[in-house]
RNA sequence: UGGCCUAUGGUGUAACUGGCAACACGUUGGUUUUUGGUACCAAAGAGUCUAGGUUCGAGCCCUAGUAGGCCAACCA
C-alpha cells in the first residue's frame, strides 16, 4: 500500500482548507453544468474531468445539470449528445437536473427581491441600456426607470410573466450600482421576456431568467460546494455572491449552505480550436464531415477516431489543473491514447502500400496457417492463425535496392525476418517500363532461429482483404490557429488532413465489429469506422506508432541550418551571458573552456553592451564573473577605466563567491 | 479612463509553515526485443518575467515595474 502523497491542485488545496476549517465531507457537492446547445469538446471534457474526479476523490455527489435558460438555442438532441458523452467518459452523475426545474423558485425570489428595492422593470430600448451601462473604462450612469416604485415594479413584472408584454419591451434588473468598476455589477439582466416554446417547460413561460441570475441559484438550491468554472467567469463571481448574499436571506433555513465558486483556466490544444462558434463553422462550410469526424476535438470526433475514455481521462488528469493560460501539445493527448491501446489492442498485419514479393522457393500452391500472438503485453489474448503463401505484400517503404547498414530492412542480398513467418532474402528486382520496382523476388529459409535484426509485416495476397484506411493528419498546420489577432483561423485549415487509402489487411479481420480497436503492427493503432459495410471495411487510423526511424532523415537538414541561423545572428553578448549562466555548475576544466571562448567573445563587445551587465542580479553570481572576464578583455584592449566599473570590481570583490572574488583580482 | 487574473525547462503541472526547484510529455543516447513499438536505464534542458526590499535563507512574503489574458450579448 503505498499511499502516495500526489500533489494537490489549488482547487484541492481549498477543499482541504474547507474541510480543515469545519465543512463536514459529506456536504461536498459538485456539479457539471453544460448549456445543450452544441457538442462536448475536449475542452469540456477538462471542466467533467475536475468536477466528476473531485465527487470520485471525496466520494461526494456530481450532478448533471443543464442549464437550460435560452429556449431560443437549446434542443433536446443536445441533451441526449451530452449525456452520452458524459456516460461513455465513465462518469455516473447522481441526479439529472436542469435549471428549469427552478424557474418558480427563482421567480419567487426575483419577487422578493422587487420587494425589497433590489431589483426593478426597465422599459427601454437595449441600446439605450447600453450606452447608459458605459464601457471597461467608463462608468455607467442610471437609467430613467431605475428608481420605479415596487408596486409599479411588481405589477409589471406579473405582467411580464403573464406574457401582456412583447420580446424587448421590458426587462427586471437587479438594483446594484451603475457605477460600479466591474460591469457585470451595473445593473445586470434577471428576466427578459421570451416568447419560444421550451423543450421542457413548454409555453408555460413567457419570461426567461438569466445565466448569472439562474446559475449560482441553481448551485445554491441543489447545495453545490463547489462551483468550479473557467477563469472567464471570474469577474461573475461578485455577482455570483451579491445575488447569493441576498437570497440567503430569504432561504437560508431551506438551504444553509451558500456555494463557493471558483476558477480555473480553460484547456487549450495545439493544433486545433476549441470554440463551438468556429468548430461549427468547420462542419458547416464542409471542411469536416460533421461534428463527429475524427478529426474534430469533440468527444464524439475523438469516440469515433478510436481515443478510449480511458485515454482521455488520462490525459486530463496529467494536464493539472492551474490558473495560467496554456496551451497544451496535442503530443501528450497521443502519447495517452498509444499508452492504453499499447496494452488493449490485439496486434493484426496491414499493409497500406503494397510492393509485391515472391518467394521463389515456395511451392506455388502450398499455403500455410501460422501461428501469430494477439497481444505480448497481454498474455490472455492469445493467438490466431495467419495465412503465408508464395506471394505477400510488404510496405513499399520496408524494401530498397541499395541502402545503408542503418537500414534495418530488406534490401537486394539482404536478410529480413517476416513477422511470425520465415526469413527471408532478397535475390532480384522486376521494374516497368519507368524504372519502378514492381516485384521483389525472394528466397525464403525455414530457420528462423537466427538473430536478424529486421522484422517486416506482411500479408498473402492470396488471403488479403481490401479495406480503407482512412489517414488523418492535423486539422490545421498552426499551432494555436485562433490565437492571430491579423488572421482568420480558416486560414490555417490543413488541406491534407485526410487521406484515403486502399490497404490490404488479414483475413482475420474480416469478423471484426464496428468500434473494435487494432494495432497495424509497425504502423499504428486503427479502429473500424461506422460507415464499415459488410462489403467494405473502414479503419480510421487513430493515431502512429512511435517512429524513431521516421525521425532520423529529416532532422540533419531542419536541425543545422536554424542552428547556423542562430549563432551568426546571436550577439557575442549574449553568448557570453549565457556561459555565464552556467559557469559556477561546470567543472574546473570545463570552467576554463568557458573562460577561453569567453575571452574570445569579449573581443567582439563594446563596452555600451557590457555596461547594464553591472547591475546583473548578485545572486546570478556566474553571470557576474562572466562580466568580469570580458570587462578583463575590454581593459586590456584599452578600455580605461570609469566609476562605474570602479564600482562593479569593488563590488565583486567583496562578493561571497571565491570564484568571483579571485577574477576580479585579475583586472 | 478603469477593474480583475496570471507569470517556474520546449510544453504542462508541482514544490506543505520561507530551507538542495520535482514529476509528466517532448528531445538525445543506451539496453532488451520476431513491431525502428513496448519495457528499462541514462542525459541534456530552469538561478522561477524585471528591479528593489524583508530574512541566516525567497519560486513562495513586501514594493514598484513589464508582459499576457479576461470584462461593454435581452448568450452561457
Amino acid at each position: 500500500m503505498s499511499e502516495e502523497t500526489k500533489s494537490l491542485n489549488f482547487i484541492e488545496h481549498i477543499i482541504e482548507e474547507d474541510l480543515v476549517n469545519g465543512l463536514s465531507q459529506d456536504k461536498l457537492r459538485f456539479r457539471f453544468p453544460p448549456e445543450p446547445n452544441g457538442y462536448l469538446h475536449i475542452g469540456h471534457t477538462k471542466a467533467i474531468g475536475i468536477s466528476f474526479g473531485l465527487g470520485l476523490k471525496y466520494n461526494a455527489p456530481v450532478n448533471l445539470r443543464f442549464d437550460d435558460t435560452n429556449p431560443a438555442k437549446e434542443e433536446q438532441e443536445y441533451v441526449d449528445a451530452i449525456k452520452k458523452d458524459v456516460a461513455w467518459l465513465g462518469y455516473n452523475w447522481e441526479n439529472e437536473l436542469y435549471s428549469s426545474d427552478y424557474f418558480q423558485q427563482l421567480y419567487d425570489w426575483a419577487v422578493q427581491l422587487i420587494k425589497d428595492g433590489k431589483a426593478y422593470v426597465d422599459s427601454q430600448s437595449s441600446d439605450a441600456m447600453a450606452e447608459q451601462k458605459g464601457t471597461p473604462t467608463q462608468p455607467g450612469v442610471d437609467g430613467p426607470y431605475r428608481d420605479r416604485s415596487v408596486e409599479e415594479n411588481l405589477d409589471l413584472f406579473e405582467r411580464m410573466k403573464s406574457g401582456e408584454f412583447e420580446e424587448g419591451e421590458h426587462i427586471l434588473r437587479a438594483k446594484i450600482d451603475m457605477q460600479h468598476p466591474n460591469m457585470l455589477m451595473r445593473d445586470p439582466i434577471m428576466y427578459r421576456v421570451l416568447k419560444k416554446h421550451h423543450h421542457r417547460t413548454g409555453n408555460y413561460w413567457c419570461i426567461y431568467p438569466m445565466y448569472d441570475w439562474t446559475h449560482g441559484e441553481s448551485d445554491y438550491i441543489e447545495q453545490i460546494s463547489h462551483s468550479l468554472c473557467s477563469l472567464e467567469f471570474k469577474p461573475h463571481r461578485e455577482l455570483y455572491d451579491w445575488f447569493k448574499e441576498h437570497v440567503y436571506n430569504y432561504s437560508k433555513k431551506t438551504y444553509p449552505m451558500p456555494p463557493k465558486q471558483r476558477e480555473f483556466a480553460r484547456l487549450n490544444l495545439s493544433y486545433t480550436i476549441m470554440s463551438k462558434r468556429k468548430l461549427l463553422k468547420l462542419v458547416e462550410e464542409g471542411v469536416v464531415n460533421g461534428w463527429d469526424d475524427p478529426r474534430m476535438p469533440t468527444i464524439s470526433g475523438l469516440r469515433r477516431r478510436g481515443y478510449t475514455p480511458n485515454s482521455i481521462r488520462q490525459f486530463i488528469e496529467k494536464v493539472g489543473v492551474a490558473k495560467r493560460e496554456n496551451v497544451i501539445d496535442v503530443a501528450l493527448l497521443e502519447f495517452c491514447i498509444r499508452e492504453d491501446l499499447n496494452k488493449t489492442a490485439p496486434r493484426v498485419m496491414a499493409v497500406l502500400d503494397p510492393l509485391k514479393v515472391i518467394i521463389t522457393n515456395y511451392p506455388e500452391d502450398k499455403e500455410e496457417w501460422l501461428e501469430a500472438e494477439n497481444n505480448q503485453e497481454d498474455e490472455s489474448a492469445g493467438f490466431r492463425k495467419v495465412p503465408f503463401s508464395r506471394e505477400i505484400y510488404i510496405e513499399k517503404e520496408d524494401f530498397k535496392e541499395e541502402a545503408s547498414s542503418k537500414f534495418f530492412r530488406l534490401k537486394l542480398g539482404g536478410e529480413v525476418r517476416l513477422k511470425n513467418a520465415y526469413i527471408i532474402k532478397a535475390e532480384s528486382v522486376v521494374k516497368d517500363a519507368s524504372g519502378n520496382i514492381t516485384e521483389v523476388h525472394c528466397t525464403y529459409s525455414e530457420d528462423t532461429d537466427r538473430r536478424i535484426k529486421g522484422t517486416l509485416h506482411w500479408v498473402s495476397i492470396k488471403h488479403a482483404v481490401k479495406a480503407e484506411v482512412r489517414e488523418y493528419d492535423r486539422l490545421f498546420n498552426d499551432e494555436a490557429p485562433d490565437s492571430h489577432q491579423d488572421k482568420d483561423f480558416m486560414e490555417f485549415v490543413n488541406p491534407n488532413s485526410l487521406k484515403i487509402i486502399e490497404a490490404f489487411v488479414e483475413p482475420s479481420l474480416l469478423n471484426a465489429k464496428v468500434g473494435e480497436q487494432f494495432q497495424f503492427q509497425r504502423l499504428g493503432y486503427f479502429n473500424i469506422d461506422d460507415d464499415s459495410t459488410s462489403e467494405k471495411i473502414v479503419f480510421n487510423k487513430t493515431v502512429g506508432l512511435r517512429d524513431s526511424w521516421a525521425k532520423q532523415k529529416p532532422k540533419p537538414q531542419q536541425q543545422t541550418k536554424p542552428n547556423n541561423n542562430q549563432q551568426s545572428q546571436r550577439k557575442a553578448i549574449d553568448v557570453i551571458q549565457q556561459l555565464g549562466k552556467k559557469y559556477t555548475n561546470l567543472p574546473e576544466a570545463k570552467q576554463e573552456k568557458a573562460k577561453a571562448e569567453i575571452q574570445e567573445l569579449a573581443k567582439n563587445v563594446s563596452y555600451e553592451e557590457l555596461e547594464p551587465l553591472f547591475n546583473t542580479a548578485v545572486k546570478k553570481v556566474g553571470t557576474r564573473i562572466a562580466v568580469v572576464i570580458t570587462l578583463g578583455v575590454l581593459l586590456k584592449n584599452g578600455q580605461e577605466k570609469n566609476e562605474e566599473i570602479e564600482g562593479f570590481i569593488s563590488k565583486a570583490l567583496e562578493d561571497k563567491n571565491e570564484l568571483l572574488v579571485s577574477e576580479a583580482q585579475f583586472v
